[in-house]
DNA sequence: ATGCTAACCTGCGCGC
DNA sequence: TGCGCGCAGGTTAGCA
């Protein structure tokens, strides 16, 4: 499901919510999510939460004593409801918050993570991570120098956590379409100047993606209750055997690394 | 180091 | 109508 358009509106739409709220429950129905949810998460309990941030796809949930790192997976969504609403089928958890009101994670395919890190704790999963996208640290200079070598597909570089974050299946696809790029040309023979039209579509279609409220595929919402308008602009995901907007060629797909890819023939190269 | 594959899960849509 | 198959927004671990 989320991409980092998608964890974005879900912070934006949950973020009021939560902040200056005493975790007054921490209830945990499924604990085996993609690992299991550690003990350490009830040190939450009884605690105001200060902030939340976000770090690539991560959400962080912010107290003076530690914070709860959560992570959507494939199909995981957040969402305020108000107490007294019974948990559906694949509600793992639920945060009761002095407001009265609910946090409640669902995710039916518990690809997603909810884990704990202590004040002054690194975890190993953010340490590891490239630039944020929307940044100056990410640009063409950097794409260029760490691709230099590297025969992987370019959408599989671009995809890849530790070059940059946040770029799922659905905006590398439209990115390198828009870049001109074909997504399996090897990342380490690209010029800077065609690095430099990719960094600049990336960031475009994030942030207009997050202007939008996300990408809703199948049933994503985002914290408000609100779906994301995206899914109308995708100009190749989804598409493939269908028309190219800019030229009518039957748009093409193959799989790099288990992940489908669409192109143009005409439009990419 | 690099790069691919399998694995973690459930649900849905399609073809038979 | 039912069943089996393949596929789905992500990411890590493990192997060659």
């Amino acid at each position: 499901m989320p991409e980092l358009p998608e964890v974005e509106t879900t912070k934006r739409g949950i973020e009021p919510w939560l902040v200056n709220q005493q975790i007054n429950e921490i209830i945990i129905r499924q604990p085996q999510l993609r690992w299991l949810v550690p003990d350490e998460i009830h040190e939450l309990k009884n605690e105001p939460i200060t902030h939340l941030s976000r770090r690539a796809k991560y959400l962080l949930v912010h107290t003076k004593v530690g914070s709860a790192i959560w992570h959507l997976g494939m199909s995981g969504s957040l969402r305020i409801v108000e107490q007294g609403i019974e948990p559906g089928k694949h509600d793992h958890v639920d945060w009761v918050l002095s407001n009265g009101m609910v946090l409640r994670y669902h995710d039916p395919r518990r690809f997603g993570a909810l884990l704990f890190l202590g004040v002054n704790q690194t975890s190993p999963l953010l340490e590891k991570l490239g630039p944020e996208p929307l940044t100056d640290e990410f640009n063409a200079e950097l794409l260029w120098q760490r691709s230099r070598g590297k025969s992987k597909a370019v959408k599989a570089f671009i995809m890849d956590n530790a070059n940059v974050v946040g770029v799922g299946n659905i905006y590398a696809n439209e990115s390198l379409f828009k870049a001109g790029i074909r997504p399996q040309a090897p990342a380490g023979k690209i010029s800077k100047a065609r690095y430099q039209v990719l960094a600049e579509h990336i960031k475009e279609i994030l942030q207009k993606a997050i202007e939008q409220g996300g990408t809703t595929l199948k049933d994503f919402v985002g914290g408000d209750g609100k779906p994301g308008y995206f899914a109308q602009e995708l100009l190749v995901y989804g598409r493939g055997g269908l028309p190219c907007v800019n030229c009518a060629t039957i748009l093409k797909e193959l799989r790099i690394e288990q992940r489908n890819s669409v192109y143009c023939t005409k439009c990419q190269h």
